[in-house]
DNA sequence: AACAAGGGTTTAG
DNA sequence: TCATCTAAACCCTTGTT
């Protein structure tokens, strides 16, 4: 009985450092400059972070989450330096453009995030790479020939390699790693590489001497069970492995926040009108979404970056704007409630537990569910 | 033991 | 004043069933 009809394909794709990409194609004078995109948190001038930047930009320094301020220092003698805010409604267009054309014709599509997705192409590569690997050109040309944008893929077994392989060839790459080659293409990549495996991860395995996948793969599975827990701990050795069951295919959203930098840090409860909006565009999208939230959370970051969050629990579920304001309201008061003396620099809320098929407030029309 | 709730950490893009 | 914003997956503790 041969063990490939059970195999899946999965091609991955990436668009190259997208947002700074987005702005090439609306500005082509920047196309040869170094090109980063900002979030300016509003507080001064130049105070906020770096989303992200074009190749030229990195290959100079310049990294996604480094502050402004760092960038401008880093570009100081590139006087063609090109700093742009993030324009992320721009930026939806185009991916919903592009993950619309990618969804037909595949057996199953899963959009990741903004600039990612997973296709599952098993029926229509016909098990085949040779075809996988028609398919994923055909799918290069086609987002540069409509968006002119390039992008990454990576098509392997199922999505973990697949990205992988995507990571591995970018900027504009198409990397195939057929089932027979895994071991060995994962074998010398350092653990960090495995998707789940941060600076932290990484770390703690290093200093056990595991360094590579390879020395991960092999490493005794009790004993990763016993220091990482019972979950982590097999996960680790099966995607060291190269084992992703993970089917292609889309995930409901579980939560929803919005959060934003104070003007100035705030030891009381004063920003009760800065809190107004978010609790207004989180209502906004709820009911895009036709959902309710049953669970509310307060975000709070301090002046030192650390993050303190508050939740309650609703009897029943709501999406009304006045509600999550007002909860909203409440946890906030809470934390200054506290004897702590807290500072905060960012504030948020998060709802989270959705009911779907849920009556919206106010609309006074049965459902028909039951 | 299983589950819900509240709070935190890590990772990722 | 260097330090954005959004989302998911875990982990832990506590309390209840």
């Amino acid at each position: 009985m041969s063990d490939r009809l059970d195999e899946r394909i999965v091609m991955a794709i990436d668009l190259d450092y997208f947002y700074a990409q987005c702005e090439q194609v609306r500005n082509k004078e920047i196309r040869d400059k170094p090109v980063v995109i900002c979030v300016f948190s509003g507080r001064s001038e130049d105070s906020g972070a770096v989303s992200t930047a074009n190749y030229i930009a990195r290959k100079l320094g310049v990294k996604s989450g480094i502050p402004i301020v760092t960038a401008k220092r880093i570009l100081k003698g590139h006087a063609d330096s090109v700093f742009l805010p993030m324009d992320k409604q721009y930026y939806e267009l185009v991916s919903t453009r592009i993950m619309d054309m990618l969804r037909s014709g595949c057996d199953g599509f899963e959009q990741v995030s903004i600039d990612e997705a997973y296709l599952d192409i098993t029926s229509k590569s016909a098990g085949r790479y040779s075809s996988a690997e028609s398919m994923a050109r055909e799918a290069k040309q086609r987002i540069l020939g409509s968006e002119g944008l390039t992008c990454s893929v990576g098509v392997s077994k199922n999505k973990l390699i697949s990205k992988m392989a995507a990571d591995q060839c970018k900027p504009d790459g198409l990397l195939l790693v057929e089932p027979r080659n895994i071991e060995n293409f994962l074998g010398t990549m350092p653990v960090g590489k495995l998707p789940g495996i941060g600076p932290k991860l990484e770390e703690k395995l290093n200093s056990l001497g595991i360094k590579k996948i390879g020395d991960l793969a092999a490493f005794d599975e009790e004993k990763l069970s016993s220091i990482f827990g019972r979950n982590l701990g097999p996960h680790l050795k099966e995607v060291a492995n190269g084992i992703d069951s993970d089917p292609v295919s889309g995930r409901e959203a579980t939560q929803l926040s919005r959060i934003i930098t104070l003007k100035h840090n705030s030891s009381s409860f004063d920003f009760k009108d800065d809190l107004r909006p978010l609790a207004r565009d989180i209502a906004e999208r709820l009911r895009e979404s036709k959902n309710g939230f049953k669970s509310i959370s307060a975000i709070a970051i301090t002046s030192e970056l650390k993050v303190k969050t508050k939740a309650h629990t609703l009897e029943e579920p709501s999406d009304a704007e006045e509600r999550i304001f007002s909860e909203a309201c409440k946890l906030f008061e809470a934390f200054f409630a506290e004897p702590l003396r807290i500072e905060l620099r960012r504030v948020g809320i998060r709802v989270s537990t959705f009911e779907k098929k849920w009556e919206p407030e106010g609309s006074g029309v049965l459902t028909d569910y039951f």
